[in-house]
Order: C-alpha cells, then structure tokens, then sequence
RNA sequence: GCGGCAGUAGCUCAGUUGGUAGAGCAUCAGCUUCCCAAGCUGAGGGUCGCGAGUUCGAAUCUCGUCUGCCGCUCCA
C-alpha cells in the first residue's frame, strides 16, 4: 500500500490515550491499589521520560540565552508573601449552600445578590457564606497550631519575585533580564478532570522577565510570538494552536494584559500557556509589605524604578497531555489493520532508537547488546528480541520511538545493520561503525 | 459541590431468574537463518473498585463509599 492512499485518523477520544497511558507505561492513576485518588496522576517509565524531554527543551530555550537565569525555590514560602501577592483573599471564592436542593453557587451569583434565594430552587434556606481558598493549607513545625500554618504555593512566579534582586545581584544583570524555573504547583481547584489537564497538583514552567517600564508592551508582543515558536519547533501541528487574548473581565488581578496560547484537545481549546503583563504589581506589593526597597538602579540614567514584569507561565502536564494528543495517529495500512503511531518530535521521544536482533540466538543477540551499550550513555534505547520482527516494530511505533535497528546474521559478515524510520517505515542499510553519526543525523533532521 | 452513566485479568469486554469467574488482544517460555501485527505448542495473571446488608449461597439484589466519564457549577 502506498503512502497516499493510506489513511491516518487522528485522536478523536482521549479514552484511547488514557488507555494506551496504563498499556504502555506514560501514566497511571495514583495509588490505584487503593482505588485512587481523585485527579492524581503518577508518570511511568516512558512518561516520565517524556515529560524531562518536555522540561529539558523548555530548559534550554531559555537558560541557554544570555539574558537568563535559572532558579529553583522552595515550595513551602513564608505566609506573608501570599497574603502580600493578593492570593490568601483574592484566590478565594465565597460560596453559600442551599439546605433545600443542596446546590453550591458563588455569592456574586446574580439571582443571590439581588434577591437573596437559591438560583437553582428558590429557597430561602441557606448557608452562610463560606470561603473556599484555592490554596492547599499545611502546618510548618508539629503543632497544628493556627500560628504555624503554611501554604503550597499555588504558582512558582513569586518564588522568583522574592529572589529578583538576589538573582540580579549575583548574576550581575542588567535590565531586561529573565529568571527561569521549573516546579510543582499546588491548587485545591473545585473540578480537576480531564485526565492530566486539570490537577490539583501540577508542573510550571515559568519564565519571568523583568524590564523597564514603558517597554513592557513590546516585551509582551516578543515573548508571545518566540513561545508560540517554541511549540512549532517541537513538533506541535500549527493548526492545533491559537491566541487567546485575555478580555477585561478575564484579567487576572495583577495583568494589564495577557495572552494565552491554546492547544485544540480532544475536548475543545484549553490554556496551554500564559503570557502575562504583571507590571509592578507583584514587586510593588512586596516591597510596601517587606519594607525593603526592591528597586532597580539603572547605571546609564541614574534612574530608578520598579521593573514591569512579562510573565510567561507553561503548563508541564499539559504540554506533555498535548504532545501526546498531537503525536497520536491511526493508520489504516489494510482492512482490519491498524497501526497506532505516536509521531513524537524525535527531541521529544521517550525511546530515541530500539535494537532489535532478528534472531534471539546468542550469535545475534550479543552483538546487538553489544551495539545497544555504545548508546546507553548518550540516549534512551530499548533492547528488544521478543516475538517476530513486525510485532516489535508496532511496540516501538506506539511508544514513538523513531528509529530501530535491527541485526541480521548477514550483519555478522558485512558489518551493516538496517535501521527503519518510524514515520515511513523506510530502510537503510548502514555500517555500525558509521551508526551513532548516522543516528545523530537523523534524530537531528528528522 | 449537584445530576446522569460506568467500574469484572495489563487493555477491550462477555457473564442467563442469585448457584464453582470467561473470551479476544497483550505478557512470558519454547519452536522458527531473517525485515513490518493477528503462525504452532505451552504458561502465568482476577480481593469481580472498596465496605456493609439480605440470603444456605452475591460479580449479579439493597445501602454506603471511592474512582472515572458526561452535563451543570467553577476555573489567576
């Protein structure tokens, strides 16, 4: 059959993904032996590499540029950094229970603030207002004594905007600088779902750049066209992202303005990404609650000033969600005969290369070990030499794996392996001692 | 948090009025000197989500609970 006339389906139903997730090892439901818990999600031996190829290459987009810096700051923060970044009130809704049909609405609700009755039912039978604070509490020391409460941070970015003039200071920046960081995140949301997209604890990955302001208009339109940038470099379809521009009563309390970068799952358009003015919200907030002058000193105007901040804040579980559900493809190649494909950018795959040796008698399979341990250092490799060499092809391609070498026992004689391309199934014949260049290559131009 | 639906092997599912738990695929072992699944022979794998109740007897009936999906609500 050839390649036009095959027909490839998309992901139309993330069920197939969750259920080729627990197959294969990207994700399992936390502490399943006990019958789970609710949005919690552990990674498995190729999800968890997927996710570090996800985090290295955001990683090194940034950190590698000169103008930044990597940090990464505790999770547990002092309580006053959250009360002074608005979130111990303004991340809080007040809820109110109706006794009768036991609905729960928020109390800007409009039928509740007008006439003070249930919107679902009517009745007038209800709670008091109650605030139910999207931040997970804990207790710091062994007494559960109010005196000793601590949050989860609900975002890392403030663990950056306490450190700014630290990381300023020490790496000898001048503005506009960058400070990148990767961590979990913690919100007590009231409907996690959608497999990995929405959990109560979660991956960020955060880039917050602090630049003058005036200019922070021109640095907000840069940093949203190089992060759309990104996800085009690394193999997500075009027609599957968009923009979203946030309206008035969509801006979050601190943003002058704000973009999002929208993937198109399964379930409809979702926040992949934000991009967000902060302005001087978040220093100015610090500094009047801290007392210290968190102040900027530019040497060539002898100005001083409170840096505007362009915040660019990726979601981890989420990329990686969408660069499965990008990846995923069913092709037709017969009646009855599906082969599911997992077209990961070979910078993304979990398994760059399998050695798979036609025969499992000792003659081939030890050589072909032997190949395999050159690569070990250097890249994620499988070593497979289970049933016919079709079948092992289709594990691969389900993982996404894009190259497999097989050994043959002509191998034995020419020095040669073949090595066959995940996406056309093409062949080539190649000299072992030449293979790692070749493989290089290929990873690299794929 | 509300409403609806669902939960049986790793995955997808069957299981009759309540009477000893099944299939396909997958996995593992053996056979196969040779390049794209479903070959042959054999094997392992299930507290039927969990907990109570009814019953001589529960995967099956009842209640509770947990988890997932859909819809509301919510979402910096």
């Amino acid at each position: 059959m050839n390649q036009t006339s095959k027909q490839i389906r998309p992901l139309d139903d993330m069920q197939k993904l969750v259920s080729l997730s627990k197959r294969r090892g990207f994700v399992f439901q936390s502490s399943e032996i006990y019958g789970g818990i609710n949005a919690c999600w552990d990674y498995g031996p190729l999800g968890v590499e997927l996710k570090h190829n996800i985090k290295t290459a955001w990683w090194n987009a940034m950190t590698r540029r000169p103008d930044i810096d990597g940090l990464d700051a505790a999770i547990l923060m002092h309580p006053q950094v959250w009360k002074s970044s608005g979130h111990v009130d303004g991340f809080t809704d007040p809820l109110v229970d109706c006794k009768k049909c036991r609905a729960r609405f928020r109390t800007d609700n409009e039928i509740y603030v007008k006439e003070k009755k249930c919107p679902t039912c009517g009745s007038l039978d209800l709670s008091e207002p109650r605030n139910f604070n999207l931040m997970f509490k804990t207790f710091m020391g062994p007494l559960e004594d109010t005196s000793a409460v601590v949050y989860l941070r609900p975002e890392t970015a403030q663990g950056i905007y306490v450190n700014y003039q630290n990381v300023q200071v020490t790496a000898r920046r001048k503005i506009p600088f960058g400070i990148a960081q990767i961590g979990k995140a913690f919100r007590n949301e009231i409907t996690p779902g959608n497999f990995i997209f929405r959990t109560r604890e979660f991956e960020q990955m955060e880039m917050q750049y602090f630049v003058k302001p005036g200019t922070d208009d021109k640095w907000m339109s840069e940093w949203k066209e190089r992060r759309m940038q990104w996800y085009l470099d690394h193999g997500f379809k075009k027609e599957n992202l968009q923009y979203h521009t946030h309206g008035p009563g969509e801006l979050a309390h601190y943003a002058k303005g704000a973009f999002d970068i929208q993937y198109k799952f399964p379930f409809g358009w979702q926040e992949l990404e934000g991009i967000h003015n902060r302005t001087d919200f978040d220093l100015g907030r610090h500094q009047a609650a801290s007392g210290k002058n968190l102040e900027y000193f530019e040497e060539s105007t002898k100005e001083k000033y409170l840096p505007y901040i362009i915040e660019t804040s990726a979601g981890c579980d989420r990329s990686l969600l969408a660069s499965m559900c990008d990846a995923y493809a069913e092709e037709v190649l017969a009646e009855d005969d599906v082969r599911t494909v997992m077209r990961f950018h070979p910078k993304l795959a979990p398994v760059k290369v399998a050695f798979l040796p036609l025969s499992k008698k000792e003659e081939l399979s030890e050589p072909a070990k032997r190949l395999q341990e050159e690569f070990v250092e250097e890249m994620v490799t499988q070593y497979d030499e289970t049933s016919s060499i079709g079948k092992r092809y289709r594990r691969q391609d389900e993982i996404g794996t894009p190259l497999c070498v097989t050994m043959d026992f002509d191998s034995l004689n020419d020095k040669k392996v073949t090595v066959r391309h995940r996406d056309t199934m093409a062949q080539d014949r190649v000299d072992m001692t030449q293979l790692k260049e070749y493989t290089r290559n290929k990873l690299k131009n794929f």
